[in-house]
DNA sequence: CAAAATAACTAACAAGCGTTAGTTTAGATT
DNA sequence: AATCTAAACTAACGCTTGTTAGTTATTTTG
């Protein structure tokens, strides 16, 4: 059973490049010397370039999907999944702020695994809002457009992958409920 | 006085490759193929990519400083600045969608531009949680992170542009009206 | 201790990149 | 009819790209 350590620093390393510049922007010398090795070496750990966006992407898509699995099957009302969510989110971005990049801005660069991926996000979407429409019948969730209400907050947790690693000074706990509550119950008093 | 429509006609039809795969990925020749002509050809009309780059994001950043000027100096309150600006949002992604994926994601493959694009967007952001802070010493707005707040309006704004185009149906005054509502008042009945 | 695996290296490849130079074509202006 | 101009073309440039082949030094294993 291999470690696979220095693969893994290679995923990590090629994660935060990506995130500055982007996949395509990025290449195999821009990340060997920021690993301090050449180009090269890194065909020892890793078959491709696209092999390692794959990797990125994927293990985060599938985070998500098993994610949104507990979500779905927990014993609460709606808003309660909606939390939920919103806490899943924070929880993996926090944990991988640089993929998180890549799952956003640089999934189109995918090649054998892009239909996966599509199909993942398809599923997790059509989840997201079934849980939508399940609160506006109980009377939980005001009945606006479902798509809308989603679109909302979506945008806004995928987009925690940029705010997260500037705000240091606010602690995850405090994050995850004021994002809560923002994102639930507006900002008018 | 040139009309520069070739021009205009180029730059319209690399933001819409740019928004399908990003600055990076596209080629000068993928941008010669969707205009039917040749990469060299380009050139008798535009100084190089980077230019191309730097007229679709710097005009679109200046359009939101100076729509940003008007909601500033507009006679309503903290709330309705707010609405003024969710409008503002709406109505630049509507009338430029795919411009608005390059000033989100190719920002930073600017050059000469990049810091006056950061400039703008410093000062947009300042003005907006300006804006929110106001509005929370004037209670009317919840006392919650001011920029949290910011953030979650802002990322949902940001977003459109991947939105809107899917979502012709809906029109733009109802989705104005639900958005506003969502981001505002929350979902929470 | 020999053998095997690990992980680095140098050198080079074929293809693709943005861009330039010089030329041709067609329509508008004198 | 002659000239000018706009906008296309072909050909090529120097450089960078992802990747491969083959080699070497170090560490781990039998």
């Amino acid at each position: 059973m291999k470690s696979e350590t220095r693969k893994d620093e290679i995923i990590i390393t090629a994660a935060k490049l990506f995130k500055e510049k982007g996949f395509s922007a990025v290449t195999m010398r821009d990340l060997a010397t920021a690993m301090g090795i050449k180009a090269a070496s890194l065909y020892n750990h890793i078959n491709s370039k696209q092999e390692i966006l794959k990797e990125i992407i994927i293990s985060l898509a599938e985070k998500f999907t098993s994610g949104m699995e507990v979500v779905k099957n927990s014993d609460v009302n709606a808003i309660g999944k909606l939390e939920q969510i919103v806490a899943l989110h924070v929880q993996i971005t926090t944990q991988n702020t640089y993929g998180m990049a890549s799952l956003n801005n640089d999934w189109m660069h995918l090649e054998d695994q892009l239909d996966y991926y599509l199909e993942l996000r398809k599923n997790y979407e059509q989840d997201f809002i079934k849980i939508i429409q399940d609160g506006i019948r109980s009377n939980e969730i005001i009945p606006s457009n479902p798509e809308v209400i989603m679109f909302s907050i979506l945008s806004t947790l995928r987009s925690l992958y940029l705010w997260i690693p500037k705000k240091e000074d606010l602690n995850k706990d405090e994050l995850l409920k004021s994002l809560s509550q923002v994102l639930i119950n507006g900002i008018n008093k």
